[in-house]
DNA sequence: GCCATGGCTAGTA
DNA sequence: TACTAGCCATGGC
């Protein structure tokens, strides 16, 4: 299940430069069992996403969230509640009702196509690089849709994670590639728990 | 393996 | 500001 607010995502194109508006920025660190990520995010006081990072160096993230958002002062903070509950859910391959939106203005008007197209993959299911460049309109804009997902700053948000090559390896992503096989793997065995319990045909 | 593809960006004039 | 070359998380043959 996937909540969207529709239209929010799309207000207001200022960027934060120059706005006055106050960045927000935190930092943890998750371990996964085998493998630690990163969960870094940069917000702001009106409910907007300005970046996600999964580094687990918490200087290199934020120094990417200064680079990505055009801010050279993140104000450090510690997470609000629900903004940590999301992220680690979602982390944690859960299918999350987002209440942070993500500020999509930062990327050219074909990025943001993509993540926006991207926001509605479902939990569970992955897209190739061509089957979203097809849901665009643009046939053969496969290689752009990838160059897309590799500039995404919100990943979790924007489950790039999701999208993989047609021959079904698994591409690139943002972060450490073991955490999108990680992410893929958790959200495929959650939804195939929650269809086998809805249906009440177990799976195995 | 090679090449066409489409979007992005850094370099240059 | 406008080119241009080169890069890239692809895909088809």
């Amino acid at each position: 299940m996937i909540e969207e607010t529709a239209g929010r995502a799309s207000l207001g194109r200022k960027s934060a430069k120059g706005t006055g508006t106050v960045i927000y920025w935190a930092h943890e660190v998750v371990d996964l069992g085998n493998l630690v990520a990163g969960l870094g995010a940069a917000w702001d006081e009106t409910g907007f996403l300005h970046t996600v990072s999964l580094n687990p160096d918490g200087e290199a993230a934020r120094a990417n969230a200064q680079k990505t958002i055009q801010q050279n002062r993140l104000s450090e903070s510690s997470y609000p509640g629900n903004l940590l509950h999301e992220l680690r859910a979602a982390l944690h391959g859960e299918d999350v009702c987002w209440t942070w939106f993500p500020r999509l203005q930062t990327g050219t008007v074909f990025q943001e196509r993509v993540w926006q197209e991207l926001m509605h993959c479902p939990h569970g299911e992955t897209w190739s690089y061509s089957t979203l460049a097809r849901r665009l309109g643009q046939n053969g804009a496969s290689r752009a849709v990838g160059n897309a997902c590799g500039r995404n700053p919100y990943p979790l948000r924007v489950p790039c994670h999701r999208v993989i090559a047609a021959n079904g390896s698994l591409g690139g992503f943002t972060g450490d590639l073991e955490v999108k096989r990680w992410l893929l793997r958790r959200e495929a065995t959650l939804s195939q728990d929650r269809d086998s319990s809805q249906d009440g045909i177990g799976l195995l």
